[in-house]
DNA sequence: GATGCCCGTTAAACAACTGC
DNA sequence: GCAGTTGTTTAACGGGCATC
């Protein structure tokens, strides 16, 4: 029961989510949660925090929740990626050092090309990533008229490898911008360059030592946890969880 | 060998503009 | 006024594969 123990987990934060200082608190309290409760993804949620339901409508705590995505990265207070499950993810910064051990992707801006050659992203996550790299942060429109992906078809691809970039933890929200009348886009950047620091902080980290760092602090949530949760999760191999919760 | 998770695709919803 | 764009999100579906 999936949603059993996200309950669990976010009654063990007796007040309810409202400013953002709240959710900032939250975020460094959990060290990493989800903006929305994910069906079978055993993790908090700063939607559940607010709201205190599950089923997501579209009221005041989803445009609040929508504001804090953009502003608390900006204003470096936490960091926001699309990454467990490819949703929306907030990590908490005492934490991001050992996430990018984790995933080994403590690179300098200019890394594209040997990300590339090593086969660790794809042809057009290497556009992109050069892109940022050559020009700096930029919006969702303006990159993709910078990495050629301009066309309806260019849309789906900067889409995919856009995921693929956010999950590596490369490239990170930061910021919106209002490019159209519509609804704003989102301003991207490296992590390289957004949290200089931390990617620093990385690489003095060993991927067994952040593994164990994070699965600690994920069975101080979740004490029921199996080996196995955890590994799919964070996608290690089942060995690599037992040996980070031994 | 069966069950269940993963991933990709697709559709829906939201707000607002453009063009017929 | 409606259809079709744009951007964003989640939900649903189905095939393939891994784990037990």
């Amino acid at each position: 029961m999936a949603h059993a123990s996200i309950k669990v987990s976010e009654h063990s934060w007796s007040t309810r989510v409202k400013t953002a200082d709240d959710a900032v608190r939250f975020v460094n309290h959990m060290g990493f949660c989800l903006l929305f409760p994910v069906k079978n993804v055993p993790l908090p949620s700063l939607y559940y925090a607010m709201a205190r339901r599950v089923p997501i409508t579209w009221d005041k705590y989803t445009a609040k929740l929508w504001e804090w995505k953009d502003e608390l990265p900006r204003k470096r207070r936490a960091f926001y990626a699309k990454y467990f499950k490819t949703r929306g993810t907030f990590i908490s910064l005492k934490l991001l050092p050992h996430f990018l051990a984790m995933r080994e992707s403590s690179a300098a801006p200019e890394a594209a090309e040997r990300f590339y050659s090593a086969g660790r992203i794809s042809h057009d996550a290497r556009a992109i990533w050069q892109a940022l790299a050559e020009h700096g942060a930029m919006a969702t429109l303006e990159l993709r008229h910078a990495s050629k992906m301009e066309t309806k078809a260019g849309n789906e691809r900067f889409k995919k490898a856009m995921l693929e970039l956010q999950c590596l933890l490369i490239v990170t929200h930061f910021g919106a911008e209002q490019e159209t009348d519509a609804w704003a886009s989102n301003r991207l950047e490296l992590v390289a360059r957004a949290f200089p620091a931390h990617v620093a902080a990385a690489r003095d980290i060993t991927p067994e030592a952040a593994r164990a760092v994070l699965a600690q602090k994920y069975r101080s949530l979740y004490p029921e946890a199996p080996a196995m949760q955890v590994a799919r999760l964070f996608g290690w191999s089942k060995a690599e969880a037992e040996a980070a919760l031994a």
